[in-house]
RNA sequence: AGCGAGGUAGGGUAGUCUGGAGUGCCCGCCGGGCUCAUAACCCGGAGAUCGGUGGUUCAAAUCCACCCCUCGCUACCA
């Protein structure tokens, strides 16, 4: 019924969040949830798929970081690995592996790829001159460097722009610069060499990869690329005088590092080879898709660096099939952050709702054409009217009202014809899916609800069917009603499953489904375990309430 | 400043590529219904100069030009 290939290998990829902090919701709906949420739907359309993400560990963030907390950038970096692995899960993020970048298995992806791309000719060295601290003996980033800014005199404008006026700048233009470090000013500009990638030379065989896929991309990532091609590649730099990172294997580079964004999408393979031996079956496959979720910001490192570095290494790797940027989620009214205890972040989401309230919340608002606001408000009347009033309670009273007939689900009737509107909304829910508009497919399952609702009203299965049974007489018209309601109950739990997990999960165990697909839509329906009956959602407490607006904007 | 995305009832969105009556959805608001269910659910209604101006067309939310506003990127943040 559904048209999906199951020989097709597919690999889905989040983009790696920086393991400096706990990602706050914003980050989170911007990639790993929309890329969870439709690994779940590969799961339950019946795809071969694999989920791969991780946490993106080098940068000079980090090694700054590390520094001003007095240990080495890899403790650091593991340590909020290993907080960011374990918050995700805690939100139901069901990934096939979630791995880090710094790891000897994406170490070798990252030699094999560079050296590669040295034989093949498409490694360039690129002289430039870089602010240098003679106290931390260490190379500056535009953002580490400040000073005054030459447009408007503001004291403390950073190289890469001034945070006053907003120009942009190069930190040569700034009037007495210091270190953004140690603040002092025995500031010099030196000469380095780093390595780039030679871009301009790809950028035939980059052009031709875009026109071919961008039909399947977001409109932003599509667009937004076309626009960088036409007005011509630069090659981009590769490495980094720094020491956190892995150290670059060729002659008079050993003391500087690859630059974080190389090693960081490189990271999906690297990352796929600590996870199983399968991974060249999927990487290296002809029929593979490899479909990419990312927020906005993301967009040329993966639709023409990346492609770059895969086409110019030529090793057999797949390129990016479906590339979809999503717009931000903002924080209208709410304080988002990422830094701990200041704003909402992940951690302290859960502590306040379970996560299928946020993951259904935050896809029910996905920002998948433009950018969408977030509100305490919006949040609330998500739970207490959509998950708690429609699809819980619906969810509820059918089952209720199955255990006070006594019927069994076996004998129950359902009736193909009442059945035609919901099969609609069902196959739209896929088509919603395989064009990637989850949040349409979230609506899908709404309206299932609100049909369920509606067919209750409409019947008035109330009248045949009391606290202790059915009506003398009625058996025949309660089995036809209860069959297609008790049916919707199954189908919700099922297509629910990638966005409310838990509370699918608690469903579909009473009809004996532990992984759900889309094939047991088609099936009888068995025997109900209908122990311990409760409301599937709740609504927000009052308590609930105000630890929310604790984190609303004072003003 | 350049490039990309967006601006549609009180709020949030779909529709824009491929022009055809302001067409749809969710929340809120107003009125009615129901009593199986969690003060839940169902039905009906009001509410929009489709960011602005000008143009093309028999016809513009949709195509063209200019302008305003929001967000992102601009190659050394990731």
């Amino acid at each position: 019924m559904y048209m999906v290939d199951t020989e097709k290998r597919v690999i889905i990829t989040a983009a790696l969040p920086y393991s400096e902090a706990i990602p706050h919701l914003g980050n989170f709906v911007g990639s790993i949830l929309p890329a969870d949420v439709f690994y779940k739907y590969s799961k339950l359309a019946g795809y071969d798929s694999i989920f791969i993400c991780g946490s993106d560990q080098h940068g000079t963030p980090i090694e700054i970081r590390a520094l001003k907390e007095g240990v080495e950038p890899k403790e650091f970096a593991d340590k909020v690995h290993k907080e960011i692995k374990h918050i995700l899960e805690r939100f139901g993020c069901s990934f096939t592996y979630y791995g880090k970048t710094d790891s000897d298995s994406n170490k070798r992806a990252v030699y094999e790829i560079f050296n590669a791309l040295y034989k093949n000719g498409f490694i360039n060295k690129v002289d430039s001159v870089m602010p240098y601290c003679n106290i931390d003996k260490r190379f500056l980033t535009d953002r580490y460097i400040e000073g005054v800014c030459p447009y408007c005199g503001f004291e403390g404008a950073r190289g890469d722009q001034c945070d006053n006026c907003g120009h942009l700048l190069n930190p040569s233009e700034l009037i007495r610069p210091y270190c953004g470090l140690c603040h002092n000013n025995e500031i010099e500009f030196k000469k380095t060499t780093n390595l780039a990638i030679a871009l301009d030379k790809l950028q035939p065989e980059i052009l031709e990869f875009v026109k071919g896929r961008m039909g399947s991309w977001s409109k932003n990532a599509a667009n937004k690329t076309i626009s960088y091609l036409e007005q011509g590649l630069e090659a981009r730099e590769i490495t980094r005088d720094m020491k956190w990172g892995f150290e670059v294997p060729l002659e008079g580079y050993k003391d500087k590092v690859f630059y974080v964004w190389f090693d960081a999408v490189i990271g999906y393979i690297g990352i796929s080879m600590d996870w199983s031996d399968q991974w060249e079956q999927y990487w290296k496959g002809k029929d593979t898709k490899l479909i990419q979720f990312m927020g906005k910001d993301n967009i040329e490192f993966h639709t023409m660096m990346w492609p770059g570095i895969l086409i110019g290494s030529d090793l057999g790797y797949v390129l990016p099939h479906t590339i979809y940027a999503y717009e931000y989620l903002t924080a209208k009214g709410l304080k988002f952050s990422k830094s701990r205890g200041v704003g909402l972040n992940m951690g302290n989401a859960l502590e306040i709702a379970g996560s299928d309230y946020w993951r259904f919340a935050l896809m029910y608002l996905a920002p998948e054409s433009s950018d969408t606001d977030f509100t305490i408000a919006l949040f609330v009347d998500i739970v207490n009217k959509i998950m708690n009033g429609k699809i819980g309670n619906y969810v509820h009273r059918v089952l209720t009202l199955l255990k006070n007939s006594g019927l069994k689900a076996s004998e129950l009737v359902e009736d193909e014809k009442s059945m035609d509107k919901v099969a609609v909304l069902t196959r739209k829910y896929a088509e919603d899916f395989e064009a990637l508009k989850m949040r349409e497919a979230l609506r899908e399952l709404v309206a299932i609800a609100d049909i369920g609702n509606e067919m209750i009203s409409s019947s008035k299965p109330w009248e045949l069917i009391g606290k202790d049974g059915v009506k003398q007489g009625s058996e025949g018209r309660a089995k036809e009603l209860l069959g297609g309601m008790v049916s919707i109950v199954r189908r919700m739990g099922v297509l629910m499953w990638p966005f409310a997990p838990d509370a699918s999960s608690k469903i579909l165990k009473r009809f004996g489904i532990s992984e759900p697909r889309l094939s047991d839509l088609e099936k009888p329906l068995k025997e109900l375990n209908l122990e311990g009956l409760g409301p599937v959602f709740s609504k927000l407490s009052d308590k609930q309430l105000k630890e929310l607006e604790r984190f609303e904007e004072d003003s």
